[in-house]
DNA sequence: GATGAATGAGGCTTCATTCAT
DNA sequence: AATGAATGAAGCCTCATTCAT
């Protein structure tokens, strides 16, 4: 089977795949969302072997997009508390503006179907996210904990502080700092 | 009078589905997780009305056993830090001693089958936990902050502690220790 | 196994039975069938080895009661049309009477489970009537034609009558009378 | 454009639904219709999205055919006798010759499966019939009795007449007449 | 005898994937 | 390549009947 040639198809997959999971979780029928993306049944496995081969597409999709928002135009040349800032700033404001791609990432993260290797490559995305981390520690109370401890720490720091900025918008910005200088405590 | 529902049965049921979806997520066959507990097929369900049943159910079990780890043997006369510590320890022994009870918690909790009601009965359950972090952080930085926050804090560093102590049980301790002092220095 | 010794308790499972199928139809559960009578899941089985043993008693106890309220009490001194029209009034009146029963035996009549021994003998139940028919044809239209027709032309003639009295009760003697009144110029 | 949902197929399913619910009744499995449909297990619910669906489907279908055979080719410049009659002749005709459609119609009548809107439109399609007893009444005994208790009593009148033609075969014909001029008798 | 738990064969339906068109 | 029908393996749950107590 050639490649395919239509990359807005492979897209309208893609997407209609995260709202739908988004929705109903990673048990949704490819039938489903090959109806949500407007494309037939069948034509969901020319673009995609597989229902495990679309969702770990999807789960590198989004990692990498994440990994884009919370690096993109990282200021090189302030200070290491002022970029790690930065960086969480735009993470967060990724995850908060895009609650489908954020529930979805929740799914996927946890779903069966992702293989060991989608998830190493995840992890390399971060990298200038580890290594950001890395020099902010470098001196801190934390600088003989393995590094991907670090990452995992962050990670799930990010994770619930976002959940807290959607139940409590209002507060946004206040749980926002809460938890980057949560964050800042711990590590430097 | 008839043969009494075997309470034997009941706990190789639950036990049977704590393997069972520990190994294969929370979409394991009921049929698989009946064989497992060496029971027939109907028979689960004249136990657990439902699937969804008994996966509340687990997840009741599992979360009630991991509060009364945490919490049981507290030391009251002992200043607050030490409490928390001691919890802290707790909480990890058990986590990183049952980790297919750990794991199929993880499962649960992100799973759709969860009801409300069954995460506020053990929301409830933690009710301790959160008793402990109220007074430890009432002075700290994180004073003002809503306490649940603190709560999903302290349980996703608890997790993530968890993780790195069962990939590298050799330095068990050490990463015990790290994540507690990650935790105090955060919220005191 | 011995002849169980309760009456009460087999009389309480037919009767539950009644209902039970009157609202369930013929696939109504056995659990539900014992539960309804007060009596165990079990207890069903020894009164009656099996749900296709039930149904055709059931069956038979209804065919009887209904053919005794036909005939009881027939006036022989009286001429034919008289008490054909006896018949008539009692029949209907016991049909709609107890709707439950009359809905049930509907459901039997075209149960698979009903044998055809069983409807042997309820065909039997209705000799009297048969012979009352006989007598009211003997001179009439269709004197010629077998009494099995005659007889099953009455009984679905005193059906679907009981159906618009039922369904319209207030006109309850008017339905009855002008069912009655086609029967008779069918037959005598 | 994909292989096109076949007409065959879908008459294969209705018609194997004829066969096996006339040999078992309506609790047929659908995995037996489908087999005796010569198709898989999931393809009749391609055609049919539900039992019921299929179920209410053949009773609508054999509602029609037989409508279309008791009102085909009415001669409407006839009397209105000859025109009951040939009614009365063709419908009989239809029953007595596809007694697996007559046995499935009868044991759809009384299914639970059958929708209220079902029946409702299936009485629509007697409206023929109906028109022809309501002028056959127009002067005779029953001119004040409501016309569906007419079309409840004619209906049963033949299918009685029809169960005693496939009895009693070799005197098909003297049932049938005899069986009419009852009716007529009746209403005229 | 009475009870109700135990059994396991189905029943209906869903769904990933394949295949004819 | 695109479509959507076809497939059949599961999946969850029900239920008549048996059996331990």
């Amino acid at each position: 089977m050639a490649r395919p040639r239509s990359d807005n198809k492979r897209l309208a997959i893609l997407s209609a795949a995260l709202r739908t999971i988004a929705a109903q979780g990673p048990g949704a029928a490819t039938a489903v969302i090959a109806k949500a993306a407007g494309v037939s049944n069948g034509s969901l496995f020319t673009y995609f072997e597989t229902k495990a081969t679309l969702l770990n597409q999807l789960y590198l999709d989004l990692k990498a997009e994440m990994a884009a928002a919370a690096l993109g135009g990282l200021p090189a040349d302030q200070g290491l508390r002022e970029q790690l800032h930065f960086m969480w700033v735009h993470w967060l404001d990724w995850a908060t503006s895009c609650p489908d791609k954020r529930r979805t990432l929740a799914h996927l993260e946890v779903s069966e179907e992702i293989t060991a290797e989608s998830r190493e490559t995840a992890h390399g995305m971060m990298a200038g996210v580890a290594r950001l981390l890395e020099q902010s520690r470098e001196h801190g109370p934390m600088r003989a904990v393995p590094l991907a401890f670090l990452l995992a720490l962050l990670s799930v720091l990010a994770d619930t502080t976002t959940d807290f900025i959607i139940r409590d918008p209002a507060n946004a910005e206040h749980h926002r700092e809460a938890g980057f200088n949560a964050l800042w405590r711990m590590i430097a």
